[in-house]
DNA sequence: TATGAATGAGGATTCATTCAT
DNA sequence: CATGAATGAATCCTCATTCAT
């Protein structure tokens, strides 16, 4: 008798084209912008029709959330499962500000929170959204230097507002990674926030 | 002979009505966000008909740019004339970067910078312009560190990497600030940036 | 052997759905108009998937001509059994009408008849069977005068003159009382076909 | 100087344009009824654009509710206009039942009202609409009533009831001729309307 | 300058209908 | 019989832009 994969059923198709549907959505919104982006351009990315595309999706703006949300939702556990691995709390540090900050020109995920910030104050569900998601980054590296704390590595005497002030630095270092500023290049920005790390959180000699 | 006001010339005229539609585009695209304004609105807010707005501006590209870039000329000005009044290092540095940042919820000017943002990806004039005016506040930043520096008030290796860093947290605090973020009031957001400055520019004693 | 109701045949167990179907549309379509109700509302009233409505009825106009045929089938067998068995002339005549007639605000059987006459100009199948329903109520009424002429009651030289009549008085007055009008009230449009039918068939007495 | 009449004001034109696609939307509504027709069928017929079309009229109910207005207030004007100007009030009567009717098969006026009827259920303000018309036409109705009373010439207790008999009527007359009822036409109608005025306003003689 | 009528391409959304399962 | 995913044509409406006055 032959093991076999079984059939995708109903269900499971049906949510593997939803899938395909947000994954195109990021690409396309990636490439082009919000506002240049037709539901038809989606469509055809995810090689489906105009219609099937608004059959699973009510409207454009809940396409524009439910891209956000899922690219973050992946992004974040990869992120997180890796970096836990790393013992070393400067090195777990280092490691997840990296990962956090864009990947250079037209970063897409970053291209997406442009978005999304652009249009946070006028959609409240859009800015419950960026709220709670951006809590999770923060919370996430909040941990990281309480463990860092704990491990006798850093010193600080407020870990909430150190992982803020890089938090909102990862935020600015981003915009120009992501809009390809000629005064920042990766390497660069490596040097910015480690030296930003050690400033808030290593330990002073003496 | 008689001194007198001259009357307004067809040219002021003209650049007044100029001025109006950029005051009024900055307004509305701050309230209602870049897409959902058009240009009826802004003719509107203007008093003025929407034929009108168009004999002004070629395009509706063409108006984000010019309303970001006078809405940062004035302001980029008001803030040096304010700041080179203050003698003492650190209070210079400090509103320096105060008036920089976002005044909080709904900020028009940081608002329309996220439009920029969102747009610079896709158009070329625009993301020029993002990095000249971008350029221009982190070459004043560094001015001011420098005379710091000279005054003998801050000590640091690379006066241009920490007007970058500064900036850049600068940017980051400024979204937050602007979508109202619960964790991030005023008070807090001083308070970080005075803790940046101070890790990365007071001299070690001892 | 034993008796015992049959279990539904595979038939049967089709037209009792069907049935439901036509009952959701006739009331879907009376309570949102014909224009504002889609496949899908009638499926979900009637407790189906959309797909399904579609596998028993080909087309939505096909569905119009269905509900309203199946409608006025059961709603004129019922009339006229009630009808005959009333032996007075008169009482069967005025129960005639007033059983003709709509019950008030928002009788969905008679919205489902302004339907057809808004849409019985474009399709001739429509045309069709209006034109034959109606045909039958005014043979019902003729009926009826005959049988009060018969009896004596009634005196008239066109039986089929005073049914057209009476009847377009019916349609009238049940566009008024569908549509709510506020002089008219059930008992004033009782008094009303109650004069009218007084005039054109109570003998003159002298 | 040459009396000469004047060139159309701007304001003028645009009242004539709206007047134009208020026309074409009666004559197409006419023809193929309100959910087969398009805006752009409209502006096709109206020899604009179809955003023109939209640029004077909101929306499309927005329409149906002015091309009814439109359409009964001239037909109004010119049946009362007609009518006063006849003596006699048999005459008078008659000739106002005859204009109030449809004129036959796809009469456009009575298309429109049956496409009122089908949904004032649903949209309020058309419900208003139709209120008011009708109780225009009643009153106009009833006062030639009252008039041939004066007159001596009709005898009854309640003019307006005989109005509203009349009327309703029409109505129901109207429905099975604009629908080219086999078994009704013109003559038969008039015969009927003679009948029924006859039968409710002719003094009994004895 | 200033108006606002006029344009027309474009785009999101709807929905009857089909069809594989 | 029954489902619901999938289609794609159809349509209303938006809106930047043009142009005669």
């Amino acid at each position: 008798m032959t093991v076999h994969r079984a059939a995708p059923t109903r269900r499971a198709k049906g949510q593997a084209k939803q899938q395909a549907v947000v994954d195109a959505a990021i690409a396309v919104i990636g490439e082009r912008g919000l506002a240049d982006v037709r539901m038809s351009d989606i469509a055809e990315r995810a090689g489906m029709s105009t219609g099937h595309v608004t059959y699973y999706f009510p409207s454009k703006t809940a396409l524009l959330m439910l891209a956000i949300q899922h690219s973050e939702e992946s992004l974040h556990r990869e992120v997180v499962d890796e970096v836990l691995e790393i013992a070393d709390p400067w090195q777990r540090l280092y490691r997840l500000l990296e990962l956090s900050a864009s990947t250079g020109r037209g970063d897409q995920g970053w291209v997406l929170w442009f978005e999304v910030w652009a249009n946070a104050g006028v959609d409240d569900d859009l800015a419950r959204v960026q709220a709670q998601l951006d809590s999770r980054w923060r919370h996430t590296l909040t941990e990281v230097i309480r463990y860092g704390c704990e491990q006798g590595a850093f010193v600080t005497d407020d870990p909430v507002a150190v992982a803020t002030l890089l938090s909102c630095l990862v935020d600015g270092l981003s915009v120009h990674l992501t809009l390809a500023d000629h005064d920042l290049d990766p390497a660069t920005v490596r040097e910015l926030y480690m030296r930003a790390a050690q400033s808030h959180l290593a330990p002073r000699d003496g």
